[in-house]
DNA sequence: TCTGGGGTCCTAGGACCC
DNA sequence: TCTGGGGTCCTAGGACCC
């Protein structure tokens, strides 16, 4: 049996580029900008990368070099990418040829083939891949080998080498020479911390690590280093969660202009709020807790700096947006001190268990009904008029 | 001038219980 | 007043991911 990962390339710039066609020929960069053009790159297609422009970068920092090369600036239409998402994922499993499939990101998915023999499992991965591309228009790469970490790694050799053609099958027997050829730091699991550590160890390839005594591993790392180091050895130790239902919701933003007023934090507070107890019930969910944060401009060190955030438990589990916003409003008041600069702020919903319908709070049951009704009435409204159609007064 | 927005899991340590 | 050993649950914060 071999583990299949699959990769959307540049996914944001390659879902504008499939979905504008006048953007062919010039570099896409796809950026969360605002009306003062603030913001930074989020995703680039292969000819942006080439000008040397990198994830992360604030647009004001290349804005001569987007110019001279005529660079598309698109604005991040996350609707849009959870949609080619939910299709890409629909396709595959229409097609039936990938067991097991779960999508691990909006952009990544994993899956099993009940095969063993690499040629077949290649001709099928090709298969997929271009399943995809023909009904979503987005390139992919295709890794397959004996476990997820190392199908991830057969992808980063797929993407890596232009001999893959966008698909590696890495056999058991292949294992050592591939790893020996990968970097450490390229390995799922192995971050910015973890990197470094490594390296002073003398591990420096991904073989290195996989090759290190088990009582070694076991001594320095945690649980999750283990299993990296165990799937790097060909030995299943990742599960993949079900992603069904999320565990948080969040909603922040960090603001154009710093906020210095509790009323106008407070308004934009309540707004997070309504739009996480929206995507709470679009999800069929309820949360039991409320969390607000918020954090002056980490980077002005001529500002005093304040960052604190609350949480507050809900005597039942809701999605009644009326409760959510007051709950978080409530929250703000205990974490709001006048005399800051705001940059940022945020609600996260926690605790969150599926709607199964039924009614928990006994004593209240008709007003209940009835506000469940009045959340349905406006998500449809919203649903079909766009986002903000109908809001509640506190936000 | 302008610096993202989501998520997950793990661990240590404190509170509390017997 | 002093003291131990065993357990659970919760939370904060770190690390990682896309």
């Amino acid at each position: 049996m071999y583990c299949i990962h699959i990769d959307c390339n540049s996914y944001f710039a390659s879902c504008e580029i499939a979905t504008r066609p006048e953007l062919k020929g010039r570099p896409v960069v796809v950026a969360n900008t605002n009306e003062h053009g603030g913001g930074v790159i989020l995703a680039l297609d292969t000819t942006a990368k080439k000008l040397g422009l990198k994830r992360g970068m604030p647009l004001f920092k290349v804005r001569d070099l987007l110019q001279e090369n005529d660079v598309a600036i698109c604005p991040a239409d996350h609707k849009k990418y959870r949609r080619i998402s939910r299709q890409i994922m629909q396709e595959v499993v229409n097609q039936g040829v990938v067991q097991d499939f779960v999508q691990y990101s909006i952009d990544e998915f994993f899956g099993t083939l009940p095969l063993d023999d690499p040629d077949r499992v290649a001709h099928h991965v090709r298969n997929v891949k271009q399943l995809i591309a023909d009904t979503s228009g987005i390139p992919v790469g295709c890794g397959c080998a004996a476990t997820y970490t190392l199908a991830k790694c057969a992808t980063w050799f797929a993407k890596h080498y232009a001999g893959y053609n966008g698909v590696c099958v890495m056999p058991p027997t292949k294992r050592e020479r591939a790893l020996a050829v990968m970097p450490i730091g390229e390995v799922w699991g192995v971050g910015r911390q973890l990197r470094p550590r490594l390296e002073r160890m003398g591990v420096s390839t991904a073989l290195d690590f996989a090759q290190l005594p088990r009582q070694v591993v076991e001594k320095t790392f945690t649980s999750a280093g283990l299993h990296t180091y165990l799937e790097l050895q060909g030995t299943p130790a990742v599960t993949l969660e079900n992603r069904e239902r999320r565990k948080s919701i969040m909603q922040s933003r960090t603001f154009e202009v710093m906020i210095k007023e509790r009323d106008e934090l407070s308004r934009k507070v309540a707004h997070f709020a309504a739009r996480c107890a929206a995507s709470l019930r679009h999800e069929k969910s309820l949360c039991r807790s409320v969390t607000v944060f918020v954090a002056t401009n980490r980077y002005r060190n001529d500002l005093a700096q304040y960052a604190n955030d609350a949480t507050a438990k809900l005597p039942s589990p809701t999605a009644d947006s009326p409760t959510i916003i007051h709950t978080a409003e409530a929250l703000l008041d205990t974490l709001f001190r006048p005399g800051y600069q705001y940059k940022r702020a945020g609600v996260v919903l926690g605790n969150i268990v599926a709607d199964a319908g039924q009614q928990l709070d006994l004593f209240d049951h008709d007003r209940n009904e009835r506000r469940r009704k009045l959340m349905s009435v406006t998500d449809m409204l919203n649903d079909r008029f766009g986002d903000e159609t109908v809001t509640f007064g506190g936000s």
